[in-house]
DNA sequence: GCCGTCACG
DNA sequence: ACGTACGTGACGGCA
């Protein structure tokens, strides 16, 4: 492959680094960059090539190769003075990956930060995709310069020209989407939402990852052996309860046995046959021996293949810690998501949740912190629906689980039953899923009638939740969106479609998203307060994850004491609700122990 | 590449 | 008669 030389013009809409150097000396208002990344890699995408564009037909590319990275230094070094510029905007798409690869060369990308893929997301969080190429063909009808490698993402497989061709181009889309976004992104009311959550958010982000977290490899290790020897174990006594050797992995496989071979009932289809699920196998083990053993093999060898023996694998040779990627722009509601690896559905329930979570360890002289809201999305409900009853009890800090059952079943607090805590828990998890009597039903084991009644009772109570609740829907139908506390919007287009199940799902939807989608936005404001009084302070304290209503620190065994108060007390004080915000808070050697 | 399943909030 | 709690990401099986 033809290796560029930097300095080369690429063509004519392209100009050269050094030409491009003179706005070092000739002030600009704004740059926009663009980086190319290649999905070769196992875990992470790796960035290829960078490109930026000071203005039409002002751009340059640079290759980044990893071999060597004297081209990149020797370009990245004239152009520092630009990214380190605060006086220069910063246009980009997915900007946090272009601070993290800056940081990798020590440039900080200084400045106002806009980006193109945020600015797509709050406008339709509903996307599955907010990738350049589909942006601009939608908002600029304008196609970006592609082959089968491109197509591919395997840039490593395609000329520098041709990269080179798709970078510039995908830079000048980024010029020409900037302002048609930043007009929609005003015309719908989310300014605010954009500047002063999203965008102070992506630095943030950027410095969780780089963070990472410490895992003990050698422990994982140990309980991957252990694992080994009771999996076999349970793969011989399955076998010779099944009467024969089959993989227990395969559904297909499982229910011949299981409907077939042992002729037990089948509880319900999917698409490609009978359903072999938890629900199922939990029912049938009424009937028989065997699906108990399923359930319990099927967890371990869930654990061990997810957990245990892929975890060691995305630890970071030079950091020795693991570094997850936190997504901004998948989720419909507003929260973050995490991918490799995901971080976010690290085990925590059962034995071997605790022995998981303790394997997640900090450093030498430093202690785990996790703090986390408690019922914060009831508490954001109660803030919505103004509902007397919601608002009392967490006015009183009463266990709210307990206080629903309180007035469902009619008996005094003290007189609740685990049982009617329960039924009350679920009930409570109903509402804010916009729960029917079936799903409700499914989720106590009673019939739907049963269920229907307990929803009926439910919301003569709760009349606060229930207005909420058909305001919302009504709001929906007539808007075509839902909004949250902070005026994140997700559009509900089956609102009012004339087929049943799909009405019904987007009124779930229309009753959900402003409730989870609140506490998104609550939670990412409190990030941003405490990573500005981290900095203020210069703590050595350091953010590392955070799991939706939970945000994890990494914080030096003497600023432990100083950090406890000050991380609830900013936690709880983000907004100012109907209801007091609460945050437990707990510190150990390991994230397991600080639970 | 889709499906079923299951880990989390 | 139908298929149903909200939001994610990753794994193995199987075409």
């Amino acid at each position: 492959m033809k290796q560029l030389n930097l300095f080369d013009s690429i063509d004519n809409d392209q100009q050269d680094v050094k030409k491009l150097d003179e706005s070092v000396k000739n002030p600009i208002n704004q740059i926009f960059i663009y980086i190319v990344q290649t999905e070769t890699s196992p875990h992470k995408a790796s960035p290829i090539g960078l490109s930026l564009s000071k203005g039409k037909g002002q751009n340059c590319y640079i290759p980044i190769n990893h071999h060597d990275t004297k081209n990149i230094k020797n370009a990245l070094e004239i152009l520092k003075p630009l990214f380190e510029d605060k006086g220069i905007v910063k246009v980009g798409h997915n900007v946090k990956a272009i601070i993290i690869l800056l940081n990798r060369f020590g440039i900080k990308l200084k400045g106002d930060l806009q980006d193109i893929q945020i600015m797509s997301y709050l406008i339709d969080p509903n996307r599955t995709s907010h990738n350049l190429d589909i942006i601009a063909q939608n908002y600029i009808q304008r196609g970006i310069y592609v082959n089968e490698g491109i197509k591919k993402m395997r840039f490593d497989t395609i000329s520098v020209e041709d990269v080179a061709r798709y970078a510039c181009e995908s830079v000048d889309a980024i010029r020409e989407l900037l302002p048609v976004l930043k007009k929609e992104i005003s015309d719908r009311g989310l300014l605010k939402l954009y500047q002063d959550i999203e965008m102070p958010l992506v630095n943030i982000l950027a410095r969780i990852e780089s963070n990472g977290i410490k895992i003990d490899i050698n422990r994982l290790h140990e309980l991957s052996k252990e694992m080994s020897r009771m999996l076999e174990e349970l793969e011989t006594k399955i076998h010779s309860l099944a009467g024969q050797s089959f993989n227990i992995n395969s559904p297909r496989q499982l229910s011949h046995i299981l409907f077939e071979v042992l002729k037990l009932k089948p509880v319900r289809k999917t698409k490609t046959g009978f359903s072999t699920d938890n629900d199922t196998l939990s029912q049938l083990s009424l009937q028989h021996e065997l699906p108990a053993e399923i359930l319990n093999y099927r967890s371990l060898f869930k654990l061990k293949g997810t957990y245990l023996d892929t975890l060691p694998d995305y630890v970071d040779k030079h950091t020795g810690r693991i570094h997850t990627t936190l997504n901004q722009t998948v989720t419909a509601t507003g929260r973050l998501s995490s991918s490799d690896p995901n971080l976010q559905n690290i085990p925590i329930r059962g034995e071997w949740g605790s022995k998981i979570r303790a394997a997640f360890i900090a450093e030498k002289g430093f202690k785990i912190i996790s703090a986390d809201y408690s019922q914060i999305e009831l508490r954001i409900l109660a803030h919505l629906s103004n509902d007397e009853h919601l608002i009392e009890a967490f006015l009183r800090d009463t266990d709210i689980h307990t206080s629903t059952a309180s007035l469902l079943f009619k008996v005094d607090k003290s007189d609740v039953s685990k049982e009617m805590r329960r039924i009350a828990k679920t009930v409570n998890f109903g509402v804010i899923y916009g729960m029917s009597p079936y799903g409700l039903s499914e989720a106590l084991r009673i019939s739907t009638s049963e269920a229907g009644e307990y929803i009926s009772n439910y919301f003569t109570l709760y009349k606060g939740v229930k207005d909420f609740i058909d305001k919302t829907i009504q709001d929906a139908r007539q808007d075509g969106f839902v909004t949250t506390l902070f005026g994140r919007k997700r559009p509900i287009p089956e609102i009012n479609s004339t087929n049943t199940n799909t009405r019904q799902q987007a009124e779930r939807m229309a009753v959900n998203t402003p409730i989870q989608g609140s506490a998104a936005d609550l939670i990412k404001i409190a990030m941003i307060k405490m990573d500005d009084t981290l900095t203020k302070h210069s703590y050595k304290t350091r953010m590392i994850l955070q799991i939706h209503d939970e945000l994890l620190f990494e914080a030096p065994e003497d600023e432990v004491k100083e950090m406890i108060p000050l991380i609830k007390k900013t936690m709880e004080t983000v907004a100012d609700l109907k209801v007091p915000l609460k945050v437990d808070i707990n510190h150990g050697d390991s994230w397991g122990d600080a639970h």
